[in-house]
DNA sequence: TTAAATTCGGATAGATTTGTCTTAAATAGA
DNA sequence: TCTATTTAAGACAAATCTATCCGAATTTAA
């Protein structure tokens, strides 16, 4: 469903939005150990989060990642989604068509749009907030 | 969503289904050439569905495949689904998450688990048959 | 029996995604 | 200022997915 760097992205900002309600800027380091990904490629998609000002990024000592307390509720997974692995998850057709539309349907159309519209309405419903709080409360986890 | 392999595998089975309810078998030209996919790497996917009972391909001059006629309405594009990508689509977590379950869920589990049935319920209640009479009256399409 | 048509299967090649390595840049603190 | 720490960025490598190529096997028909 999502790319392998979708993935990373969305467990990393949501493991950084828990340490930011707390007060806590976390390192790369502290980011993987916690999510078990792979560093460096980790790092390339803290960059992209960055780049697209979901994430801050601070260097040198006691460096690392944050996002802004305000904000943390008003950050929506499709945000995320959509810096990583662009729109492709909510445009385009489940045939692989270029062309497909109500006008011109292939034959999955009308079923298709029908899950990817819940999909979206899912991913654009759903904040970092409300997800986080259930890893602070220890009702969800992030790893295996 | 569905890997390339998939949308081919789908669209040709479409194309099969429709020309065996006409009772004519078709080559992997006439495939490719209907459904706009490269030639030997349909074919590759053509056998996978062959070897999966899914299609009948026989050898020769007139060869071709072709999909029992009475089979058509009981086959469900999940069938296909699983025959080309696994079952990746139904089972997995939408984080990457190798344990996640009602019991120890990752934050997204019980938001993605809805979207995903439904998928689901969609590819398991929808059979070549229901798709085919939307090509053989022109409402819908596999091409562009 | 021979030739032509057609799918099968393995090897190979290209593209994309995933992942690593190395050096540079920035920052804090001694 | 110097050093240690940390992220940034680009080059590179590995794995996977997509696609091609070619000879083998099968079947039909002349």
């Amino acid at each position: 469903m999502f790319s392998k760097a979708c993935e990373y992205g969305i467990r990393a900002a949501l493991f950084i939005a828990q340490e930011s309600l707390n007060g806590q800027r976390v390192s790369l380091k502290a980011i993987t150990a916690e999510i078990d990904s792979p560093d460096a490629f980790t790092a390339k998609i803290l960059q992209l989060l960055a780049r697209n000002e979901i994430i801050v990024s601070t260097k040198g000592p006691n460096g690392g990642f944050e996002i802004d307390k305000k904000k943390i509720d008003n950050i929506m997974l499709s945000e995320i989604v959509d810096a990583v692995d662009g729109d492709s998850i909510y445009k385009g057709c489940g045939l692989g068509l270029k062309e497909c539309n109500a006008d011109k349907p292939c034959p999955l159309h009308n079923r298709f749009v029908l899950v990817r519209n819940d999909l979206k309405k899912m991913l654009e419903g759903t904040s970092l907030f409300e997800l986080a709080t259930g890893l602070e409360t220890g009702l969800t986890f992030l790893k295996r």
